[in-house]
DNA sequence: TTTTTATGTTATAATTATTGACAAGGATAC
DNA sequence: GTATCCTTGTCAATAATTATAACATAAAAA
């Protein structure tokens, strides 16, 4: 029980709470260009999150500012990018092209951020073949070679239900590493897959839920899981 | 400081995760009609969670099972319909009619649970007036009103990053209790509205930072916040 | 009446996250 | 060049949350 298996070594065990706010503090940092520097402080105020965890959260990845000034901004924007590992463009494909599809397909916020959707599946012949905003809609029958040969590594699944599983199936062996879930069920991945899920009814589930028993929150809180 | 302020009485105080749990075993109990009674064990096979895990959640709540025997299902569907609060028709506002804003309109998970996107609001005058899937699309400039007459409690934001919190405060003024957000900005609201926030582009941003700093996880998490 | 089965509940363990405090490091001013 | 001020990096303590396991109890079936 030396090495081998569990965690691969390094990777100090970054808790996942801490990657989310590192890409807030990263987007807020793209808008801060009036100075230079920033302290702990003013980055608080603006994503809304205490100094002293912003300064945490920072710290587990190295020493980026300077007592008494602060953190220089283009310097630790680079080093955000680095950690984050958006430094490049990915190519994501976007697998579903029903309205849900289409509109991630052309939600700018993917792009700004440095995701390409360069590609979309569709099973419908009717699809297949056309363009929608520039990228052609290829049959997922073909998916293999062509997530191989653009060296995709994300996916976006916005499917039917009933066909997420065999989708992600296909996807997983086709090499795609991490999912991006819209799809309203819970799929299963081998553990060295990524996956998130995003729920959005269940969101108003969950909204629907404290309207209802009102729960009134002692404070704002600071983004816990997603603030509630 | 005995009674007054903090958490208004009842409420047992329920974790997050259960009522985001309690809204995924409603959906499982949706498909499964084939028998009257479900065992935890069952459920839990399922949903992926542990059955001593389901048991807690349910119990937050009351005795809805018969040692013995299990869940009966119709009568446990109708309970967790009670406590999300599912047992009605919510009527949801949805503002800005963007390309992401009518892929939600159109989005059938919403309707499918309850939810009716009854209104839509932008501010751009060449939408307005004009229906998208049987829905008017409203100005914004009367939201107010619209948002009274209709008894909406709950908005799905979808407007560019800048027009955000107008957009909140004003729904707030409207009596707006609750909003899902898809703007990724960190919309600031008073202490009694809830706000849940789904930022796409920091999901990809997750999945870059677990990709670049390859993170193996030790064994598939039981959708602890939502996987990962 | 006995056996079986699955719930409800309590206690425990573990994890995870937040907060506060402070020493040390630079920068600036004098 | 020295003193002062400011802000970081980090440690330790605390707090909150969540999950796990175990078991007594209660209903059903045999």
């Amino acid at each position: 029980m030396t090495m081998t298996t569990e965690k691969e070594t390094n990777q100090k065990k970054i808790p996942s709470m801490t990657v989310r706010r590192l890409f807030l503090y990263y987007r807020a940092l793209l808008e801060s260009k009036d100075t230079s520097v920033i302290s702990s402080e003013e980055l608080a105020e603006i994503t809304g999150f205490s100094a002293a965890q912003i300064r945490k959260d920072l710290t587990y990845f190295g020493q980026f500012g300077t007592p008494g000034r602060g953190y220089n901004i283009d310097q630790l924007k680079q080093k955000l990018i680095q950690i984050l590992g958006v430094d490049r463009e990915w190519n994501v494909a976007l697998v579903g092209a029903g309205n849900l599809g289409r509109a991630l397909l052309t939600y700018q916020g993917f792009k700004q951020q440095g995701f390409k959707v360069s590609t979309v599946f569709d099973k419908d012949k009717e699809k297949v073949g056309k363009s929608y905003h520039g990228v052609l809609i290829s049959d997922f029958a073909h998916a293999k070679e062509i997530i191989k040969s653009h060296d995709i590594r994300i996916a976006i699944i916005a499917v039917p239900a009933v066909a997420a599983q065999e989708v992600v199936d296909q996807l997983v062996e086709a090499g795609v590493s991490a999912i991006l879930n819209f799809v309203p069920y819970r799929i299963k991945v081998p553990p060295h897959i990524k996956l998130l899920n995003i729920d959005m009814a269940a969101e108003l589930g969950r909204l629907s839920y404290y309207l209802t028993n009102d729960v009134v929150l002692a404070k704002m809180p600071e983004l816990k899981e997603d603030t509630l």
